[in-house]
DNA sequence: GCCCAGGAGTGTG
DNA sequence: CACACTCATGGG
């Protein structure tokens, strides 16, 4: 099933391949591939707009795609909040592609318990051999992302043989700490309660409940802080401390679009190594 | 071999 | 509160 549909500004190389989900792979001819819930999708830039080509195929593909993307995100408003910041305002016109992605919320809070202390390819590794042990599949060697009651079978000498060393501890008793009912009731909570009852959970501390609150429950006013993002503050800002402290100054800071803060930092942060990019600098 | 990676849990001062 | 230590493992 293929269609276009219409977001901008949208830039697929930035928004799927910055770091914040990891389920995406770019094929020689641009086009991104992924999986979203039950769908093998595969999006590209065309005339119109982004032309999206998945299968099986729904009626409901296109919400689907649009609500992942946030495609009613205002980014033109959301960079003229931010832009009161000097350092973001210099170099804000060339993330404008940049989208935060809202994806699933049980796959969100398994990928960012699996993140803990590994890099990204090492991540996306065992997300895959997770999917593809417990996960149904949906094309040769696609499989979706397992649901809670998939992975709820899966024990801890299993999980570690997908390569997730101490964490298959931390998956194995996260299936018994939630269900799907606690999950939609997470989804009432404000920003505030949220990321504390996320921090109940085991294995989820600040940095993984802050990441779950934005790529998994869309609060855009969420500022997850690893290693990249102390450097790029203590850079750009010169703003030190324990994670508390550097919450509180990215919140007053960049308000309600924290979020979209935090991600053009961490883009720019991590691309400023390897060849030598900088979109946004303190000078 | 050495270092680091989108950290969290536990114990201690 | 802050800090130190431990927890497995793969890749540069």
């Amino acid at each position: 099933m293929k269609f276009e549909t219409r977001i901008a500004p949208l830039d697929l190389d930035i928004t799927l391949g910055c770091g914040q989900t990891f389920r995406w792979r770019r094929r020689e001819d641009g086009a991104w591939q992924g999986v979203l819930g039950d769908q093998l999708v595969s999006l590209a830039m065309g005339a119109y707009g982004l032309v999206v080509d998945s299968s099986p195929g729904r009626h409901d593909v296109e919400a689907m795609v649009r609500e992942y993307l946030r495609a009613e995100d205002d980014i033109a408003k959301i960079q003229r909040r931010l832009g009161r910041d000097a350092v973001l305002a210099r170099g804000m016109r060339e993330v404008k592609g940049l989208r935060i992605v809202k994806m699933d919320e049980w796959e969100c809070l398994v990928s960012y318990l699996l993140a803990t202390y590994a890099n990204i390819p090492r991540i996306a590794r065992m997300i895959e051999s997770v999917s593809s042990t417990w996960g149904a599949q949906i094309a040769d060697r696609v499989h979706e992302f397992p649901s809670r009651d998939d992975l709820s079978g899966a024990s801890e000498s299993e999980l570690k043989r997908c390569g997730l060393g101490y964490r298959a501890r931390y998956v194995r008793e996260l299936c018994d700490a939630v269900d799907m009912s606690s999950m939609r009731r997470f989804r009432r909570l404000g920003y505030e309660d949220l990321r504390e009852a996320l921090k109940e959970l085991p294995g989820v501390g600040d940095k993984v409940a802050d990441c779950v609150c934005l790529f998994g429950f869309g609060r855009l006013e969420a500022f997850p802080i690893d290693v990249w993002m102390e450097r790029a503050l203590a850079r750009l800002y010169k703003a030190k401390g324990s994670y508390r402290k550097l919450r509180m100054f990215a919140l007053e800071k960049f308000g309600p679009f924290a979020g979209y803060a935090q991600e053009y930092l961490y883009y720019n942060e991590r691309l400023r190594a390897p060849d030598g990019t900088c979109v946004f600098s303190h000078k």
